[in-house]
DNA sequence: TCAATAGTGTCTTTGAGACACTATCCG
DNA sequence: CGGATAGTGTCTCAAAGACACTATTGA
């Protein structure tokens, strides 16, 4: 993490702070209804890797507005909880998964953007691991990012959004990771990184840059599969910096 | 800008297409308050170079909540306005300059951060150039960033945020036009790079660099100040590509 | 032995960073 | 002429990219 030059209280500090503010006798004379207040919502766009492709979580709508095409998983924020707290909630909610990557992405707040009212959305991307996924049912889908259906509102800016932050992190970062189970050979990983990027790199340069990074570490296992020569084990090294 | 492989609509192809499904009529019995709504806001953190700090604008509170201490502009997001708008408007407002950079930074919503009510803000951050700025007034002042008076609510976390992110960005694109004025010389741009990033710059490295970028082309002009060689002036290129 | 995938090294190019002197103007 | 800032080139190092062959296994 980089380091900051402003000083910065800690979220708890703060609470305390608004916490002895609320005390004040201006607090009881208040009225939050003087403003007007937009609907506020997450959305998510829930990332994970088939075999041969980028795949992304979309809800098939039943019901106006919207009826018939995909939506990304989304709902209200609730009164007492923090954006990422409802972020979380509709992660575990569509796909059972908790402590996956998660991370804000831009907030959508066109006053058109939804038919019903005006709705502010904080959109999210969740990288999950395709070995925790539930699989697809009727009306909760995994699907390509390249045979997409029509989908929803203004989701396909959403998504595009994230697939263009998803490119660019994997090649800053060790994000590759979290789309990884816990071992796995070079030649998975950089599936991973082919895959996402959609372009073919070269093996030679891709395993001296991994290796060269710090940021796996091998085991001493093999990954028997087929009549060909075994691969390598390897495993995430927590201790890594990112590279 | 880069290329997307998602096909995505434009804002009014969105907007025609949420006019459409307002026809409906489900559209006359959503009741739209069946969900909290929570206050939505917008921060801005408006840089500007000062001749050896980088500032920021900041207001003094004179009512309760946080009463005494100094917070970055914003206000409500009106019912009809866009996000940006909002932050549009709120730049013109406190410092009467439009058509400067300005782009969203994040967004916070701590159910906490506000003693008054639950207030979800949209932070953006705008640079505005020296020679467009208004004057500090009492209640309204630039601060350099290094000598920052008691903040408000979490605004010394969205200031943080808005320092590393000016930062990254300096490095990665050429957004340290956005602070010069229209012609400068190449010794007053490497001044700019200095300031925001807190750290002194080789003077031939940074020349190769911004030379060879094609980002700046010369005029035949030339700075004449004091008694010394004068300096070349030079204009920003807006065909050449980010550097 | 062959089909299939694992694994390995060198060369070139590019960009970043360290480093010190000459040029030109004004008073 | 001296004070002040403008302007200029080379070397080193690291990282990225192009490129092709050998190793090991199971059938």
């Amino acid at each position: 993490m980089e380091v900051s030059e402003i000083p910065v209280r800690t979220l708890a500090e703060i609470e305390a702070q608004v916490e002895a503010e609320k005390q004040s006798k201006e607090a009881r004379e208040y009225d939050p209804s003087r403003f007007y207040h937009p609907a506020v919502t997450v959305d998510l766009v829930i990332f994970t890797l088939s075999e041969r492709d980028l795949q992304v979580l979309l809800i098939h709508r039943d019901h106006w507005p919207f009826k018939g095409r995909w939506a990304l998983p989304g709902g209200f924020v609730q009164e007492k909880e923090a954006l990422s707290q409802a972020a979380h909630r509709q992660l575990q909610e569509e796909t059972g998964v908790s402590e996956v990557f998660l991370e804000q992405l831009h907030t959508f707040g066109h006053p058109h953007r939804d038919p019903r009212m005006r709705v502010v959305t904080v959109a999210y991307y969740a990288l999950v691991p395709a070995d925790k996924l539930p699989p697809s049912t009727e009306g909760v889908r995994w699907w390509s990012i390249y045979q997409l259906p029509e989908l929803a509102f203004d989701h396909d800016r959403i998504l595009d959004l994230a697939l263009n932050r998803l490119r660019r992190k994997i090649m800053d970062t060790n994000v590759a990771f979290q789309f990884m189970p816990e071992k796995f050979t070079l030649t998975q990983l950089q599936r991973t990184y082919e895959i996402v990027l959609g372009r073919v790199l070269d093996k030679r340069n891709f395993r001296k840059k991994v290796l060269g990074s710090g940021g796996v570490k091998e085991t001493d296992e093999l990954h028997l599969q087929g009549r060909h020569r075994p691969a390598r084990l390897y495993q995430f090294d927590l201790d890594a910096r990112d590279f």
